[in-house]
DNA sequence: GTTTTCATGTAACGAGTTACATGATTCT
DNA sequence: AGAATCATGTAACTCGTTACATGAAAAC
């Protein structure tokens, strides 16, 4: 039920299209919530439909810009303030060593390997756009850095626990 | 689809009705891998179905005991060896970082303080979960003790991160 | 004999994925 | 003129959640 506060957050930004959107997530959101294109246009209808979003400007191509109303907003600050989130459960990557008895330690050892190499690739990517980005005082730049901060960590967490791991592996 | 793999995991180390497995769930996957009793019944029937696993006794109650077939144990293995895990994406926690400029400082740094106090929940709990098993050498005892771990580590980690990030936030 | 536990299933709905379908506009 | 990009939508399907429904057997 968050793909509609994703939306709602980055129309609190600037007015946008769909397709705006949809770049956008490319970007900044695709690491934390991943939506497909055409689950995003059907949120969008629906949110215009319920009145959180409207429509603001029609452009070429049937581009239809949407802007945050009012209600969209007070959405956005309950969701914010007054829900508690929930945590994140199902993963697939813990799953599997669960169950790491059914192959041969050499094979259990080789998927904590490849677990690591994994890590450290994605804290290389999120190293680099660390560094591709000029951080500002501004509240985005702000937010993208602690959520940024969260991935090197994440990434180095489990790095160093899938080292350890292959090790408890006799 | 992955609760066919770890039903087909589970089955792996005896043989078990729906509801054994619906209280195992509770006790063992519940923290990576959580499922309702409803869609357990139904990936069975499933399972069973496509011949990777089958009834290999019935008791009282119209209880039927499954059993991993040998197609099973290879889909299984299958699935350890030669499928890569998807990355974990999708944090309803993350999400709200991105827009906590759109309340003010005082509700921001107060969400960072209720993930702070959450992480140090769950790592407590985690680790009186810990106390409460006699942990042996059997393999299932080595993949448990691991994925715990990870739950340790990922809750010190968030811990560390959110004080942080409450830090940042002026 | 009543409550608890065991035991299985279905229906309706919401969220997410993949694929298909269409067409206008801009760029080269 | 043709290719790339912009732009939106729908259909079919899978996965997951909530709620409903039922009843046998064991425990007290």
């Amino acid at each position: 039920m968050s793909l509609r506060h994703a939306l709602l957050g980055l129309l609190s930004e600037r007015p946008a299209s769909g397709y705006d959107l949809l770049k956008r997530f490319e970007t900044s959101l695709a690491n934390v919530w991943p939506a497909t294109q055409s689950q995003m246009y059907t949120e969008l209808s629906k949110l215009a439909d319920s009145g959180l979003i409207g429509v603001s400007a029609q452009g070429p191509r049937g581009r239809k810009e949407y802007t945050l109303t009012d209600e969209g907003l007070a959405e956005l600050r309950h969701w914010l303030t007054e829900t508690k989130p929930q945590r994140n459960t199902r993963s697939d990557i813990l799953l599997r060593v669960f169950f790491l008895n059914v192959i041969t330690p050499d094979q259990a050892r080789s998927y904590l390997a490849e677990l690591m190499e994994l890590s450290e690739q994605e804290h290389e990517a999120l190293r680099r756009l660390a560094d591709s980005i000029d951080w500002g005082d501004d509240p985005l730049s702000v937010n993208g850095r602690i959520a940024l901060e969260y991935g090197l960590r994440f990434n180095a967490m489990r790095r160093e626990w899938a080292a350890w791991a292959a090790d408890q592996i006799r």
